[in-house]
DNA sequence: ATATGAACGATACGTTCCGTTTCGTCAAGA
DNA sequence: TCTTGACGAAACGGAACGTATCGTTCATAT
């Protein structure tokens, strides 16, 4: 019995979808990247097929492959819709602050979106349009913490001669370890001690 | 003009190769290895195809599969086979061993071994063989470099109540989140300082 | 001496997926 | 009205996959 990909029963079922002019459709862009998130719950990322998105979304290839000339663009297209963000806190303490930041992306990348994000990374590796989107989101991610750190140097916590992008980037440079070794499970605790003190000698 | 990737003058052309009876011929492995070795030395790690190493090294597709089941297993194989190691120093000083460390890794990831190693951290996306492999040679660098935090207790530079794989972890997570961000020629020092640094308040 | 069994190279096979192309249809804008 | 360009559908050639089969070669056990 093979089930397929089809959903013939689908929720929407717009009769079916034409052109609306010289111009891009943007059901038939919801319908493929809808097509697209539900096949990678299904069979996960490596599984996700071009021609399967195409025929769940019951969209042609031609149109498929005009908005997203590649696999990991359509990745990208998808992890972008869905993108859940965490939020930098702001406890008066940087030890607070980075666990916080820590935890939550931790429990955002177990599951789903963990496997979304090392599909990405995997994929930048062959896609060079990918790496690119890549370097700049973790740039973004980065920033957005060492201003997490700004705030705790200008309470004096730390030194304030230092680059605040420093301790970002252990920091994150950790999460991203422990994401890719499937070792999110195990402790940060004393890491982010150690990063969120003050190393003066 | 299809040159192709066939090498029929080649340096060790031992005629053919047969069988050595009911067990594996050493002959073939090296031929493989080396055929897959020259490929992706010719066209990327991406473009190491089944078919195509088992043409250069004139074996046959069922003997390739035959011990070597999967590309990630190949391409394992390839790499531990020129697998460059890191000295792990001992200078009297946690800064000093740790820079040395990391600029030691640097300069071998610099390069075709960077590749490599990208590339098998992106096939143990989908590989679980490959990814338990990975896991263990991330394990065994992660307890070497540990090795060097311990001695550096042992002279009293950094308190001896913590425990050592967690700097040895923020110095490789760091360098893991370089090679996979194309930023391995930024600076590092700062980073390091701050991880041998004392951090009592 | 001989039979068994396993690895070998070679090759053919069916399958999947790729990315492109062609076709007729449709709607918006000129 | 007529042109333009996006649309779904379908077919295409090609690449690589992984499996199966063949006869050959050799070590080992009988």
């Amino acid at each position: 019995m093979t089930t397929e990909t089809e959903d013939p029963d689908h929720k929407e079922n717009k009769k079916t979808r034409h052109s609306i002019g010289a111009k891009k459709n943007p059901d038939t862009e919801t319908a493929i990247l809808d097509a697209a998130a539900d096949i990678i719950a299904e069979k996960g990322i490596g599984g996700l097929r071009m021609e399967a998105v195409a025929r769940k979304a019951k969209a042609g290839k031609a149109t498929l492959y005009r908005w997203w000339p590649s696999r990991g663009a359509l990745l990208l297209a998808v992890y972008q819709r869905k993108k859940p963000s965490v939020c930098y806190r702001d406890t008066g303490s940087l030890y607070e602050d980075f666990l916080h930041f820590a935890k939550d992306l931790i429990e955002i990348w177990q599951g789903e979106n963990g496997l979304f994000f090392k599909a990405i990374i995997a994929e930048s590796q062959s896609d060079p349009d990918v790496a690119e989107k890549l370097k700049d989101y973790h740039a973004e991610r980065l920033e957005a913490l060492a201003a997490v750190v700004t705030r705790s140097q200008q309470r004096g916590e730390i030194p304030q001669n230092e680059d605040p992008t420093t301790r970002a980037e252990l920091v994150i440079g950790l999460l991203w370890q422990r994401l890719l070794n499937n070792r999110l499970d195990e402790s940060i605790d004393e890491h982010i001690k150690m990063l969120a003190n003050s190393d003066e000698t």
